[in-house]
DNA sequence: AGCAGAGCGGAACGATCCGTTCCACTGTTA
DNA sequence: TAACAGTGGAACGGATCGTTCCGCTCTGCT
């Protein structure tokens, strides 16, 4: 049963490492349902006391701040693995729907403020706006996508699907997926639709959560 | 200047009066902006002190129960008003426009379970679904409407243009003028298009708000 | 002219909530 | 068995917010 340091570690250790991942799990999912969710509600959900959690982390801003970047992480890699799709439409399909299913929406832009990024976060961030136009201007070259679409129109798509939201958790997915489907075929490329109105979404106008604090 | 009780009430009167529409003007903006603003933000905005609220209303839950429900009046009104324009997609889009630029969503929607409703509200909320399910079937018969969508899909409509939000009130317009474009766009009949996903929005899936309390 | 009181501003109060600290306890390791 | 990492959860202190209350002003009436 004990093993001094070996592989697998037993009695303490071990649900020290499971608490880890527990922790992580709860806080997920409290944040994603409340971002103002207080520390104890993650402590409870995850069934540790409030001792496991200040083990970990300096303080709730950590724990938020680590949750953020993870989303944003993320982003990144389901941008990257969408990018090595062929096809540039079914890349841009595909990567909007892996990010609403994620719901990395929620875990990024709406935790926004309540911390103060670093500056990794600060390139990530940046990196993934990158990867996110080169997706948009793929799709753009495949000739699916409405001429007067602009990149910062995902700001607006995200927003949207992270807004819808009922009780049940698989049921507000369902929905998510119903609206994105809605929203990509308005952004389709139609012979006979009028030109979107108003000044398109243009870059910094969805950082402003980023700026101040709280 | 100081008639006995003419028509034209000068004085303490007349402040009296112009304070119920400034107050009522402040709760608005206030409220829209962050539903669970303190009632001291409303009387600041109003340039008012608090007791100039709480001699007009009971309490908090009052304000907001007044609030919600003129809402939800107003929602009413644009849709009967809709309702007398001839062209049943012209009625439809209009509505929605009006509706979206009023942002009677936010009132209602996200005030709901911060008060506990009355009998009135129920009646004005069932009213409002007959009128938007009328609208939705003349949209429907103009047959510039997908097959697919269902009138529920108003509600998810709704809920992401609310969402749709910047600091500047009237930029934030202009972008959900913006997302409703792409969102009826994406609900018009397209001969091409993916039928959407999953099972439609159904009747109370979006009443959820309404049944508990806080 | 003078008074009663409507209307008001804003300090003060009490309740609630929440992040963080702290301490006693438990099982593990050496 | 001694030291200690890891933990649960009570307790603390600060902040927030709804509501009350008191003193003031200005008005409408006598």
């Amino acid at each position: 049963m004990s093993t001094t340091s070996g592989r697998t570690l037993g009695g303490r250790r071990a649900q020290a490492a499971r608490n880890d991942e527990v922790i992580l799990e709860a806080a997920r999912a409290v944040f994603l349902d409340d971002p103002k969710a207080p520390i104890a509600a993650v402590a409870e959900r995850a069934g540790v006391g409030i001792s496991a959690l200040y083990r970990r982390y300096a303080g709730k801003e950590d724990l938020l701040r680590q949750l953020c970047h993870d989303g944003l992480r993320r982003y990144v890699a389901e941008a990257e693995t969408a990018l090595a799709e062929p096809d540039g439409w079914a890349a841009f399909t595909g990567f909007l729907t892996r990010v609403v299913d994620a719901d990395v929406h929620s875990l990024t832009v709406h935790l926004a403020g309540t911390f103060t990024p670093t500056e990794e976060m600060g390139r990530d961030a940046m990196r993934a706006g990158e990867l996110a136009a080169a997706l948009f201007e793929r799709a753009r070259a495949s000739g699916r996508l409405r001429p007067d679409a602009v990149v910062h129109d995902l700001g607006l798509l995200l927003e949207s699907c992270a807004a819808v939201r009922v009780p049940d958790a698989e049921r507000t997915g369902q929905l998510r997926r119903r609206q994105l489907a809605v929203l990509l075929a308005g952004l389709s490329s139609a012979p006979d639709t009028d030109p979107l109105p108003g000044p398109a979404p243009a870059a910094g106008e969805f950082d402003w959560r980023w700026r101040p604090r709280g």
